[in-house]
DNA sequence: TTGTATGCAAATAATTTGCACCAAA
DNA sequence: TTTGGTGCAAATTATTTGCATACAA
């Protein structure tokens, strides 16, 4: 998949994901593996939105050494998730990931043109959730809004192809 | 799936659902088929929120009259979309339509523990979608949101149920 | 008649599962 | 030693596709 990298600034955690991750295995009497430290570490060094494909693609391959097989980063991914260190979404059919562990909550514009997820945060947003919720009275756990349609650089080369075509 | 039905009034339109796919077929000189005119019918008539699965199973079985075949069920579900009849989103990895035509734009409340959809508008939500994609020069063509947590009545249950636990 | 539409069976694609073996704690 | 983890191959699930046949215009 063809994702972008975010725009948004950290926030200041106490632990690196890497700790935190180890301290919720702990918790939860679960174990420390090779795969699991690897996966982290490659998960929190390199990408920001990701599918399990692409996050595949940029890992070590079958006899290579810190090799992970598919069903084992699906599993991983979802103990990523549970840990609080990424956050999921659906896209296009498949899932996403993005890090959520030191980031703020945020949400998204995606251009159908390029693909690309860019992050916007809106504290009015969240003010008009929890009306709506309260509205209803429905008790909110989490919201996901995406604004679909082209984005400035991909409208720009609309825009020239289209004279082009005029020549 | 388990879905809802919707709650919000219609909006006034000039033609039936099943006119206006007429035309629509019409428009690109493709065919009136029985089938076509049988789904119109069954997703105009019964369902608000539904996913190919279940309509598939509150349709006629193979022998019997007016049986359509699962794949013209996707495909045709495909045209209603293009025709702007119905909308779709992803839920829980499947595909969900709802009425497009004759209904006001909308958002959702999901339930996770009843799976129910709820509808809600909001013109401020629009207008701050509007305000974040002009910031980013983005052109917007759709959103979706939906917000997930507990209904009502479902915290109603809970709270029950705790309390026969404590008994 | 002429190109579409349909049904069938098979293919996809993403993700999950069963199971034997491996390895943290 | 004990229980959870991993890799492999196969299963699942939702959806799509190839193709021969049927049918609307």
């Amino acid at each position: 998949m063809d994702v972008a990298e975010g725009s948004l600034e950290r926030v200041p955690v106490a632990l690196s994901p890497e700790k935190r991750f180890e301290e919720y295995l702990q918790s939860r009497s679960l174990r420390q593996t090779g795969q699991r430290r690897f996966l982290v570490e490659q998960v929190f060094s390199t990408h920001e939105h990701f599918d399990a494909d692409s996050l595949i693609d940029q890992l070590p391959r079958k006899g290579e050494p810190n090799y992970v097989s598919r069903p084992t980063v699906y599993r991983t991914l979802k103990e990523f998730v549970d840990a609080g260190l990424l956050r999921s979404f659906q896209l296009d059919g498949r899932t996403v990931y993005e890090h959520d562990y030191g980031y703020p909550q945020h949400d998204h514009l995606y251009c159908t043109k390029c693909r690309k997820l860019t992050e916007f945060r809106s504290e009015e947003l969240l003010r008009l959730r929890d009306e709506v919720a309260a509205e209803h009275n429905f008790r909110v756990a989490s919201h996901r809004l995406i604004i679909q349609g082209v984005c400035q650089a991909c409208s720009r080369k609309r825009r020239k192809k289209r004279k082009q075509d005029l020549i």
